[in-house]
RNA sequence: GGUUCCGUAGCUCAGCUGGAUAGAGCAACAGCCUUCUAAGCUGUGGGUCGCAGGUUCGAAUCCUGCCGGAAUCACCA
């Protein structure tokens, strides 16, 4: 179907060429009208003057006479200053509305039909540490845009790479080995992955009293924070590590399954899932084959100690260092294998890496470094950056404890959820699996919309003594409208007229809900090339707030017209398939009642 | 110092591919439940859109410069 603005669109473009003469579609201007004026479209005129040579008020008046004369579907316009208002018949919007309720996913291209295949790394967890707020907004962005490309008709591929080795997680081993006394998820009760969190905080404390220790001996606080007793002995784990030393991979292995059976029920509480899990310890030899490629073909340079870089200091970036002096790679090198892997076996047209905005750099570089090296597809690769998450205090630290623990925020919310709940009272009768499952359903729901309101790239606060509101612009104000919706629906049991048919009038409050619903695809197809969740949240909130007004000013169920009150049904059913459609792409379920 | 991003109401955020009188929510205050779910609705107060120039019929939006904040510029990941 073509959508109302597309219709508008060729129509102005039709009476235009009849006035004017064909003209460049750029002055075509069109935007929806405000609301404060009368209309549902509007033309900016100022830019046809120059073909009118006529005043804005005489040149629109003729455009809107002529859109009078030619177009049924104009039932009138009036005219402000510059701006031609114009008013399509109520007919058309009905027929709008008809062909909208008869497509159950309107908006959603079909699966996989734009025949690109875009692969999107998210998550990527450390293995030392619980996940906090910080990580929930990098799971439901990578997540929600998934859906957002996939809705758009993308193949969409949703890999995590779990960064599974390295200094940080022996840091963890250590602690546990020296402090832990042999305890488990099992003897403590602790989930897994703040168990072994526990001991990277405590390797932390114990760390920063050898440096204060060896600074009191003289030494000073640089050399120190370089040469604690318990940091080298962690190198020393790490190495061994590199070495497959039995004893360490056992205990590595061990304390990673732990953190992966803590990781999965966050995941699972937050309905995130993934096509692929690569594994650090799997890929982080990757890429050095490339770089010996890169520095055969005279692209790198190496240092006389036997160390590789590459040189982008002529795009403004700086020295990059790709092989250490002793040949190991670095993280970039890892980067670059994963990328060329991915492009060329996976055989992927787009790659997105939703990672922090405190990697912009590296990302830059990453990019340059691939198309110095001949990969033209290095420009297919985008970086999802997104600001960081700040309390009152400041930064998130897991070292110093500083953090919003997503399980312990799920919980407090879920609570909030029951609480709310309990005082109104509207769930009474229901059995206690299923309320446990609409608290649920709220709580992540308020979640999910908090986050994924805010444009990805701005740093966000969270203010953990203010916990999040569910009431104003919220996830459950969204989900309170559907319950409303499936509230009446319940009610009726039958259409006992063919809307098809019906003569009754929008009024304009109706046709503006008829607008904003049709509006959809606009809406899914700019957050998917902005790569902006955020805009399906802001789309959800207007439709929300427009329909719980019109709920409050007209009667839907009372009203003893049966073409009006059928065509009211019409609409708030195809209302609530709009709401549910939008905030599935956020990962946010709507129930039918709360 | 270089690079990137941000700066809109007391607070949290929309709006930014140039269009009409800059919008929401929270907080404050005043109303609305014998009427389809009050997690709602209505109203009041609250703004130098960081500052200064420029581009033009028109700038919160684009350009330049400044100011303020964040991140980054590791043989960490």
């Amino acid at each position: 179907m073509y959508s109302a603005s597309e219709i508008i669109f060729s129509t102005l473009k039709e009476c235009l060429v009849s006035l004017y003469g064909n003209l460049d579609e750029k002055l075509i201007q069109i935007q929806p009208t405000r609301k404060e004026f009368e209309g549902n479209f509007t033309l900016v005129v100022f830019p046809l003057l120059k073909l009118s040579k006529q005043s804005p008020e005489e040149t629109a008046r003729q455009i809107g006479e002529k859109l009078i004369e030619q177009k049924s579907i104009v039932e009138k316009y009036n005219v402000i200053k510059g701006f031609l208002n114009i008013t399509l018949t109520s007919d058309f919007w009905r027929q709008q509305l008809l062909k909208i309720s008869e497509t159950p996913r309107f908006g959603f291209a079909q699966p996989e039909s734009s025949g690109k295949h875009i692969m999107i790394e998210f998550s990527s967890p450390n293995t030392n540490k619980p996940l906090h707020l910080g990580h929930i907004r990098n799971n439901l962005l990578g997540f929600g845009i998934s859906r957002i490309l996939a809705a758009a008709g993308h193949k969409v591929t949703k890999v995590n790479l779990v960064n599974d080795r390295g200094i940080h997680i022996c840091k963890s081993m250590l602690a546990w080995e020296k402090f832990g006394n042999g305890e488990t998820p099992e003897t403590s009760g602790i989930k897994g992955d703040k168990l072994v969190g526990n001991y990277y905080v405590r390797f932390d404390l114990e760390y920063k009293k050898q440096v204060k220790e060896l600074i009191k001996y003289g030494m000073s606080e640089e050399e120190a924070k370089e040469k604690a007793p318990i940091l080298e002995e962690a190198r020393e784990m790490l190495r061994r590590w590199e070495n497959k030393d039995p004893h360490i991979m056992q205990l590595w292995e061990t304390m990673n399954r732990w953190v992966y059976e803590g990781f999965d029920t966050t995941y699972q509480r937050l309905g995130i899932e993934f096509d692929k899990i690569y594994y650090e310890s799997q890929t982080y030899l990757l890429g050095r084959e490339i770089v010996m490629e890169g520095l055969s073909k005279g692209i790198l340079e190496k240092d006389p100690d036997g160390s590789v870089w590459i040189d982008l200091t002529a795009d403004n970036l700086d020295r990059k260092l790709l092989l250490r002096k002793d040949g190991t790679s670095v993280y970039m090198t890892q980067d670059l294998g994963t990328a060329v892997q991915r492009f060329t076996e996976f055989n992927i047209d787009e790659h997105i890496y939703v990672v922090g905005n405190e990697q912009n750099y590296h990302f830059q570089a990453l990019k340059l470094i691939l198309k110095r090296l001949g990969y033209s597809w290095a420009d297919n690769i985008y970086h999802l950056s997104y600001g960081m998450v700040e309390l009152p205090s400041g930064k998130m630290k897991s070292r110093e404890g500083t953090v919003v623990d997503a399980d312990d925020l799920l919980d407090q919310m879920e609570e909030t959820a029951y609480t709310m709940s309990q005082e109104s009272g509207k769930l009474e009768g229901l059995d206690s699996k299923t309320m446990d499952e609409i608290y649920r359903t709220i709580a992540l729901g308020a979640l999910k919309y908090f986050i994924l309101r805010v444009d990805p790239k701005k740093n966000m606060l969270f203010n953990p003594e203010e916990s999040i509101d569910f009431n104003g612009n919220t996830g459950p104000f969204i989900q309170y409208a559907h319950a409303r919706i499936q509230s009446i629906l319940r009610k009726v049991q039958t259409l006992d007229a063919e809307p098809r048919l019906s003569g009754y009038v929008f009024n304009e409050k109706e046709i503006r809900l008829i607008q904003l619903i049709e509006s959809f695809p606009l809406m899914l197809n700019d957050a998917a090339t902005q790569h902006s969740p955020a805009i399906i949240a802001n789309y959800l909130y207007e439709l929300a707030k427009e329909f719980n007004q019109y709920y409050h000013e007209y009667q839907i169920l009372k009203e003893s017209d049966t073409e009006c009150r059928n065509s009211r049904l019409l609409l708030i059913k195809t209302i609530a398939q709009t709401i549910k459609n939008a905030a599935w792409l956020l990962g946010i379920e709507v129930p039918d009642r709360m």
